[in-house]
DNA sequence: CTTCCTTTGCGTTTATCATACACTCATATT
DNA sequence: AATATGAGTGTATGATAAACGCAAAGGAAG
């Protein structure tokens, strides 16, 4: 037999108030039904991986096309119960006042988010998966500027500084960040500041476009 | 239709005098006769992908088990003619010294080693898959220790740096180079060296197991 | 054996970046 | 007005990176 089922699975991430969150879905139906699960959807011939995916966050989960990454396929035998089925993730990225804004309310899905750190009780091999793409965003934030992508516009320096602490599970002083971030020309005064908080309140930056990608930590 | 077909394949690369070489096998029959492409094979619904590719490496090509890592899956709809098919793609690495003394010789492949700069004319949409699996290697080798695997043991430092200079595309200073390595405890000096080519003889170095991941460049 | 050429190894200086740490500022709360 | 809270600024010190000149060890050629 050389024909697989292969499915499609994303774990979709997005930054509230400092923390990253991933977005999992409550399975209404056997097997696993109770568990949280990552979206997706199995692939048909017609169609490519990226294509799959990208239906399911738009049409299935009713939420802005978004920036995804392919992360690995897994293919244990054992994956899945009674057939064999193949698994491609993805990783996608949205902030928080894209997704705000243009998300879709859908019915028959129960969506919810969930912060790294404490992620509920999954179905499947979904919890061996979400490490993964979790380790995979790690990887991408060290060598990459994606954190761009969840950080549009008009950000606090220490709401940046606590997403760098929370996925690299390192400590920073807030001084040597923000000095390394701004002497790097990687992100710009907006001149515009936080207002409402308790504190002093905070000065707003957006990221350079023009600065090249870089290791920061 | 949400049955497909998958192929593995796989880049397998070593370095043979500070030069990074790719193994690719000569296509003998249509399509794409008297083209050049990856190793790989068909997926059965009884494997996972991992075995798949060690199989293909050991019985197919008759080299010895070596250290592989899942890049990409590929799923164009046009990239295969007539038939749909996905291509899960590996890395796999190799050093000289074991690949010259455990490599059995097989009748009815033929395989050549190609400099990383000078690929030949490849079927398929193997070109943009090698591209993306030297790029693939090219970011784990900034990011992670795995050059030890193609270094196992006696190598001397002009060799380690001209690998960098070709993967990297930088130019290093040789003096620094030297320094960097060993005052990180990266390498350490065997005592021997390495005699019978022109100029100095350069000393004979082995990577510290001890030594923790980092960023080199 | 001497001279030249080639390649490797070693050291020093300078500039740049990272770390550690003390203080002030602007708002909300009482 | 006093206090609490979170945010912004500066400076000294150490570590790492970059640039560079020179010596050493062999082979090749006369």
């Amino acid at each position: 037999m050389k024909e697989n089922l292969i499915e499609t699975l994303i774990g979709i991430f997005t930054v509230d108030k400092g923390k990253i969150k991933i977005l999992l879905m409550h399975k209404k139906d056997e097997p696993y039904k109770g568990y949280w699960i990552l979206p997706g959807s199995f692939l048909s011939s017609d169609e490519t991986l990226e294509d799959n995916i990208t239906d399911v966050v738009c049409d299935e989960l009713g939420l802005p096309s978004m920036y995804i990454e392919q992360c690995s396929t897994f293919s244990n035998l054992n994956r899945y119960p009674e057939k064999r089925v193949l698994a491609t993730t993805f990783i996608g990225l949205i902030d928080n006042i894209t997704l705000v804004l243009k998300r879709k309310e859908l019915d028959n899905v129960e969506l919810s988010w969930f912060d790294i750190d404490s992620i509920p009780k999954t179905g499947y091999d979904h919890d061996k998966i979400i490490e993964k793409l979790i380790d995979y965003l790690r990887k991408r934030i060290i060598s990459s500027n994606i954190l761009r992508i969840l950080f549009p516009s008009d950000f606090t320096l220490p709401e940046l500084q606590k997403v760098y602490e929370q996925i690299l599970g390192i400590t920073i002083d807030r001084r040597n960040f923000r000095k390394k971030l701004i002497n790097l020309g990687y992100v710009i005064d907006t001149g515009d500041v936080n207002e409402g908080y308790m504190g002093r309140p905070a000065k707003l930056y957006r990221f350079d476009e023009n600065v090249e990608e870089r290791n920061l930590f």
